[in-house]
DNA sequence: TAGCTCATGTAACTAGTTACATGATTTG
DNA sequence: CAAATCATGTAACTAGTTACATGAGCTA
């Protein structure tokens, strides 16, 4: 076991907790909700699905159907609400959008105060990182207007830079702000 | 030879278009200029520029070195450079913002025209997607400010996906006009 | 009757990561 | 003297993709 990654396996159970299914109705769940940036072909999580139980994380129950092969319901038993819990808490450092979307939709499956927490240290990570690409637009592209060529390719590269951690800080920013009106009104 | 995908590689012929570099040299340029979005670990290039010698798409040029190993010096040959047009040219449906990065980047070895039309199909099938997410979010969350617990957290997971969509659409945008207004110079 | 949905999987392959190994030179 | 830099690689592993296979029921 190693323990590090393991992404499609803590998607599997944050959907298996929200509500138990078959593979099959993972792989669909996963070109739909949370599928706006996930995706795994049934393939994939069969595999894992196997990994899983016999890892203890998650329970089947075979339910016998007429005119099509038996169902395999997956549940998440209580080792798998244990590791999701714990992974839910820890620090992702290169965590992407998808993973972070993951853990606001298992937020409540785990604790609430550190699902915010990891949002504000993702929050911090992309702020810093924005201003270091803001720091290198200053510093070699003075007059963007008049670039041609090769330097303008690279302007533009890194434009997309800034703007995607732009979106990753509103982004967080609007979560982070959403977490604290809900947490106060749980209280 | 399965020809898809093939991201790596195209990033290294981008990269070696450029300038002429050893392996060693490539990772460092991934951590950097072209590494704001991608990374490729020296083993991973090492073992992709032999297979690319063998394929011709690169040539080697061993110089001796004093107190240390060899260098292998890669260039880009006519194979090479050829497939580099190829790809420029052709549709990454499912491209991310590494993808077009390493095209941008590229656009000087291959067609300026074919490089525009890339970014211009990207530009709509992202204004596209941003468009769907907006109806569903109109259609499912029409009154935000109220939200709580999970809803909340599909709500904020959905608002992800329609800040990427934003950023990269206005992003198209700002390359299509630079693009644009470089190819008008040119003329 | 052709194609989609439900429901499972195997096999082969491609891509990428992690750990290990070597060894001189330069910098703090 | 320790750590980083230059420069190469092998081996083992994990993750993900593509192709193939089966077969009933339902829909246009």
């Amino acid at each position: 076991m190693t323990l590090s990654g393991m992404a499609l396996e803590h998607a599997i159970l944050v959907s298996l907790s929200e509500r138990s299914g078959t593979g099959y109705e993972l792989a669909r769940r996963f070109e739909r909700s949370i599928g706006l940036f996930w995706s795994a072909s049934h393939q994939q999580i069969y595999r894992v699905l196997k990994r899983m139980e016999e890892a203890g994380q998650v329970a089947v129950n075979v339910v016998a159907q007429d005119g099509r092969p038996d169902k395999k319901v997956y549940t998440v038993s209580a080792p798998g609400r244990a590791e999701l819990r714990r992974w839910l808490a820890e620090p992702s450092p290169q965590a992407g959008v998808q993973e972070l979307a993951v853990k606001l939709r298992g937020a409540l499956f785990g604790d609430p105060a550190a699902a915010a927490a990891e949002m504000a240290r993702h929050r911090d990570a992309h702020a810093e990182r924005l201003e270091l690409y803001r720091q290198i637009e200053k510093r070699d592209f003075p007059a963007p207007d008049r670039l041609r060529g090769r330097p303008l390719h690279q302007y533009l590269v890194l434009r997309g830079g800034i703007r995607m951690e732009e979106g990753q800080v509103e982004w967080l920013e609007e979560i982070l702000a959403a977490l604290h009106d809900d947490g106060k009104d749980a209280r």
